[in-house]
DNA sequence: CTGTTAGCGCTTTCAA
DNA sequence: TTGAAAGCGCTAACAG
């Protein structure tokens, strides 16, 4: 019944008369039309997906948060799935971007290689978030996490460090940025890491105890250690702390993300601020012109400004 | 073309020739059936949609996972989408249960009111979870909070306390339920409690801090405060500390959850483990039950046995 | 302004 | 075992 489309999508091509009618029968049926019709018609389904490998980190929902405020002002519906890490997992969501479930792809931690990030991104709507694969092919956005990192290892030189430290996570493309923003802060100080640690498997305050313990056992200890994130920077300082060590008196700490963490720490964590809730919105926007303007294929990266947050542990 | 179906849903009827070219075919064109046509004819789509107000909790993000993997089990896609605690953002979710963009729907932290979440949930398939409606009509998987929150509360009082506070968050069903187990425990030690402050808007660590601090400049100081949650617990225990109080030596303090926070507090924070990932696998079996066995409409609640977890913040 | 109709891409029944 | 054809519910083009 074409009226009755007409309706529902608000064409004004409707009488008054008509246009009461159904939509009183709609109401007194409690009618939907059914989506898949409909986008099946329409050939596209204004909703887009989200994929991390987890949802416990902060600066994931806040990301997703900006994602999903910017695709309601477009009219999308914007819906979140975690991986796990797992490669079929994921595989299975990208296909819905393949299939048509969704008509747009944010992927913030893939497993994926880059090649396969690639493949998909010039066929198809796909945005990288936070983590960017090298290559220029596809697009994304984020930080630049080699200059952050580098401003705050500048910042725990200027503030008396000697002896850096670095816990990193080279499992992540911004891993292995943030480690090469350390060396070449401490490259250009002359200086060289006393340590490297690196979180096998999980990246999280257990973590950062534990490569702290071993930090703390060895022969050689550091004056300032860099966490890859706020809350392995939380688990470092605990761990010093236990050890009857002053932070930063005896050891300064940095973390990254300016997450909650840092402020819940004692003492309060340097770090550095990701602008997540706008990186999600700009990431969303630039979806929203790939899906909606034909050629457009953008390529390469914007970068967000951060912050170096100066707080207590590192007050040396 | 019937044979092309045929290979795609490994119907056996195909002769291992046919497959076999098919098979080719689809690998070569890259080609993946449209989920909106299949939905259509199928009249379903094996994804359900689990609906939170935010994503930045340990429990929903948590729970979900348990939500995720239980589904996979069963072949069905799950996907998480956050309200920001929007009624409309909340109403355009549940009619994608309505108009069949997915098969079933997880109600984490709704804002609706009871009788809507109930009429939803007589007519379609629907699950609550850790937020339950006080109606029986519709179904939903939780703790006991009433009975958890008494459990912890009679530890506070057997630790010594007699002047107890409660820090609450009356806008969530849990919430409510947490204050009657505080004030049931109360009253059968014959105690009266000595605050019950709200969180207004946000329950987080710093309304933790900022309702502690309205606590702390009162004339009736208390010896023990019990929190709805981790997170405030925390902030709650850094105001009393940044105050030259100490936890639990004059006041002490209980959070819940069992949440990363309630270790990363110091003191470690005496709580309730939710088991939240087994929480969010039985909410989706049941999901499961309800959209496959047609007449299955479960009413009522299952509750999942929590524990009392004990640390430093309550050992007087 | 409105009713009729074709057709989106898939699955499934029916014949062959 | 396979091809042909109907039809899922919707939208959009067309004719009236």
């Amino acid at each position: 019944m074409g009226t009755v489309s007409r309706v529902l999508n608000g064409s004004p091509a409707v009488s008054a008369a008509s246009k009461e009618k159904v939509a009183g029968a709609i109401r007194q049926l409690n009618y939907r039309p059914l989506a898949s019709a409909r986008d099946l018609r329409r050939d596209r389904t204004m909703r887009i997906l989200a994929l991390a490998k987890n949802l416990d980190s902060p600066i994931v929902s806040e990301a997703f948060r900006g994602v999903g405020d910017a695709a309601a002002l477009s009219g999308y519906v914007s819906l979140i799935a975690p991986t796990a890490g797992e490669p079929e997992r994921e595989q299975q969501l990208v296909d819905m971007l393949r299939n048509g479930s969704v008509d747009g792809l944010i992927m913030f931690s893939p497993t994926m290689a880059d090649d396969e990030i690639e493949a998909v991104a010039t066929q198809m709507s796909v945005v990288q978030l936070c983590e960017v694969a090298d290559s220029e092919a596809a697009f994304g956005v984020s930080i630049d996490d080699r200059q952050a990192s580098y401003d705050i290892t500048q910042h725990l030189i200027k503030s008396g460090g000697r002896k850096l430290a670095m816990i990193g996570n080279r499992a992540a493309r911004s891993g292995r940025l943030r480690e090469e923003g350390f060396r070449w802060a401490l490259a250009e100080a002359g200086l060289s890491p006393e340590h490297l640690l690196f979180a096998d498997g999980d990246f999280n305050f257990h973590s950062g105890r534990s490569l702290t313990r071993e930090l703390l056992g060895s022969d050689r200890l550091p004056d300032a250690v860099f966490c890859g994130s706020d809350t392995v920077a939380a688990g470092c300082v605990r761990e010093i702390t236990d050890a009857g060590l002053r932070v930063p008196g005896d050891i300064a700490v940095a973390g990254f993300d300016d997450s909650i963490q840092a402020e819940m720490c004692v003492p309060g964590l340097t770090t550095i601020r990701q602008p997540a809730y706008d990186m999600g919105r700009v990431a969303f926007d630039a979806l929203f012109e790939r899906m909606t303007e034909p050629g457009a294929h953008r390529r390469g990266r914007t970068y967000l400004p951060h912050e170096l947050v100066v707080r207590d542990s590192t007050k040396g």
